[in-house]
DNA sequence: CAACCGTGGTG
DNA sequence: TCACCAAGGTT
């Protein structure tokens, strides 16, 4: 084994002054230039919205939450379904729940202001290993090891990491951490992000322009995109399900709160079927002159959905409410919109 | 610890 | 069209 060190520290230097000249402007980062930290909310907020999240999807929810509720406190004094209909669109419900108990966490046992350390940050909801160490390093400069999917990325390339991913995280985590030290934490940490999300892409990586594809393996092997080798995927189980689309005779669309575990976890829905075994011939949930407008399809993580969509007039049931449709629209995650919007479109209801 | 948990863009 | 995948966390 020869002594990286030389090339540890090169490296660094390369990639700072990369980042120096090519940093993004983003709505969670402080002005270029200005040397004051970034408030610490803003940046978990920006965190929690960015897991496994694109930039550009979590942009404008940003700029909603830090309008409506500037600070942590402002946030923690929130009603949970204002929250919960402000996060709709956006995926992975859980994060807006832990969100709230964060929020609500920090301005009740903090005093309003977030730990400045990675283990205080730990502890919190909804933050795990990368959200406090990223949170740590960008917001208070403290040397953590931040280690996203980019990250993973990166170091698989600049070593050329043959174990496929997921076992090689514990190794690409200790290559990580060859990097940290007190030096400009947090630029270290958005450098690396930043590389790996514009020029080590997972995809085509733009090594013409990479300040360190000098010292990386991955780059020398010819091959760059080979890197993080992976396992191979499992398929995507097909569900089938109906949901059911009331309407009042004031075009108000009957509702229901989802249970805060599982999927859509406390999210508003559309009353629907059981659609965990697969069986779509369930009867109505209430008596009704019920009209198949077709279907919507839907892609979770985990599976694919067939969602037949019914509607009708009628009456609702306990555990239901009406709600005025623009506002159920918004407040609705996406597969449920779709299918409030397939009643719409092929329904003549309103007519 | 592997399974669960959304959505939209992209090649 | 479809598989991949994005600033992951929880159980």
């Amino acid at each position: 084994m020869t002594d990286v060190s030389p090339d540890i520290a090169l490296i660094r230097a390369r990639l700072l002054d990369w980042y120096d000249r090519h940093a993004r402007s983003l709505a969670w980062r402080a002005p270029p230039g200005t040397r004051q930290r970034p408030d610490p909310y803003r940046v978990w907020l920006s965190e929690v919205m960015l897991q496994q999240t694109t930039t550009p999807h979590a942009t404008p929810y940003f700029q909603t939450f830090t309008s409506r509720w500037p600070t942590v406190s402002d946030l923690a004094a929130a009603q949970d379904a204002e929250v919960m209909a402000a996060w709709a669109g956006l995926g992975y419900y859980a994060r807006a729940r832990n969100l709230l108990a964060c929020a609500r966490a920090v301005a009740g046992e903090h005093g309003g202001v977030f730990p400045d350390t990675e283990a205080g940050l730990s502890a919190l909801p909804g933050v795990g290993a990368y959200t406090a160490a990223a949170v740590a390093a960008i917001a208070f400069d403290r040397p953590a090891n931040v280690v996203d999917g980019n990250v993973e990325r990166v170091m698989a390339r600049l070593f050329a990491v043959e174990t496929p991913v997921p076992q090689a995280r514990p190794e690409l985590r200790r290559l990580a951490g060859l990097f940290i030290n007190d030096q400009r934490p947090g630029d270290w940490a958005q450098a690396l992000m930043d590389l790996g999300a514009t020029v080590c892409r997972p995809k085509s990586p733009l090594c013409d322009l990479c300040p360190i594809a000098d010292p990386c393996a991955g780059r020398a092997s010819g091959d760059p995109e080979r890197y993080p080798v992976k396992t191979k995927k499992t398929d995507r189980p097909q569900r089938k399900g109906v949901a059911w689309v009331l309407f009042d005779d004031q075009g108000r669309v009957a509702v229901e709160t989802r249970p805060d575990k599982g999927l859509l976890g406390g999210m508003l829905g559309l009353p629907t079927s059981d659609w965990t075994t697969g069986e779509p011939l369930t009867p109505p949930p209430i008596d009704a002159d019920w009209r198949d407008v077709g279907s919507v399809e839907h892609v979770f993580t985990h599976f694919s959905l067939t969602l037949t969509v019914m509607t009708a007039r009628g009456e609702a049931r306990a555990g239901w409410r009406w709600m005025p449709f623009e506002a159920a629209r918004a407040a609705l995650p996406t597969v449920f919109a779709k299918a409030l919007d397939r009643a719409t479109v092929e329904s003549d209801l309103f007519l």
